[in-house]
DNA sequence: TGGATTTGACCAAT
DNA sequence: ATTGGTCAAATCCA
């Protein structure tokens, strides 16, 4: 009942709250989007196949990564914002049509997903999206059971945190694929947050240099084995090398947390997958004693 | 041989 | 009774 307010809260020099901040980060986002985007028309002009094709692959790599970040920033903001008086800077990564926000590389967020319980009884946070790329999102996945879904013409794979039992994570995904273009789209359903990856001892900066991504550095082992839905089977298996020397997209809901919780400094796309690739590493030199 | 995946069985919700 | 989600033994594979 008590509304404590403090005597004044009209003070200009106020700071800044979460949804500005956030604004912000979206405007800079929406910036650097379309920079990426002039710059893969200057890209484009590059005479040489070799040099282009692999400066091109880097700025879609930018491209993606900034798009879907932006969408994560923007759903977080629907999310917790009743207002519509903001959707002016709602539009960068909106795309055709729908109930979603689609990032450049096909990810669509904020879709209405069925409200989930844990065993407190807490509603847990759940997230759709419809991706290509449902494999490439920097977290480390075990597939732990598959399932036909009625009326869907694709099985509904279910992973857990490849860190559930050593870091008690719990957070899941499921994958189903929804249909057959090149490529095909993914509906992705992320059930509640990645505790894992705050367990991250600070000092795994210092060893960023060294030990990250050199070339082709394959974030993250999801790409293995997940994903082998009836279906796309054989399809699947053989794009696996490719799929694995793929660099990350943008570990979202990775970079929910991150931006979210603080007001951490923006990394950029590669630090940020560099960030991701030390802790997969850290992962993996650290636990893999369970199971 | 150990870790990851597969897959049928089981369980809870509707 | 049906369906979606999870478990766990069997199996695969590096």
């Amino acid at each position: 009942m008590a509304m404590r307010r403090p005597k004044s809260e009209m003070s200009p020099p106020a700071p800044p709250s979460p949804s500005d901040q956030r604004d912000a980060v979206i405007e800079e986002l929406q910036k650097g989007a379309q920079l990426a985007d002039s710059l893969r028309r200057q890209v484009e002009l590059i005479p040489e196949p070799g040099r282009r094709d692999a400066a091109l692959a880097n700025v879609s790599d930018i491209s993606t990564a900034l798009a879907s970040s932006l969408s994560v920033l923007q759903s977080e903001r629907e999310q917790y914002s009743c207002s519509s008086s903001d959707a002016a800077t709602a539009n960068a990564a909106r795309a055709s049509g729908g109930g979603g926000v689609r990032a450049r590389n096909g990810a669509l967020r904020s879709r209405k997903a069925k409200q989930r319980r844990g065993a407190d009884g807490q509603e847990l946070p759940i997230e759709e999206m419809l991706t290509e790329t449902p494999e490439n999102d920097g977290f480390h996945w075990r597939k732990y059971g598959e399932k036909k879904i009625l009326n869907a013409e694709f099985p509904r794979l279910y992973y857990r945190c490849g860190y559930s039992d050593e870091h008690k994570c719990p957070a899941k995904k499921y994958v189903q694929q929804k249909n057959n273009n090149d490529p095909p789209e993914f509906l992705v359903t992320l059930i509640d947050n990645h505790t894992c990856h705050t367990l991250f001892p600070a000092e795994a900066n210092q060893r960023t240099m060294s030990s990250s991504s050199s070339a082709n550095s394959q974030l993250l082992d999801f790409t293995k084995a997940s994903l082998s839905s009836a279906a796309g089977v054989s399809r699947m298996k053989e794009e696996e090398d490719t799929a694995a020397g793929m660099s990350v997209a943008v570990p979202s809901y990775a970079y929910d947390e991150l931006y979210s919780s603080s007001s951490l400094p923006l990394l950029s796309p590669t630090q940020w997958e560099m960030e991701m690739d030390i802790k997969s590493l850290y992962h993996r030199h650290s636990g893999g004693d369970s199971y």
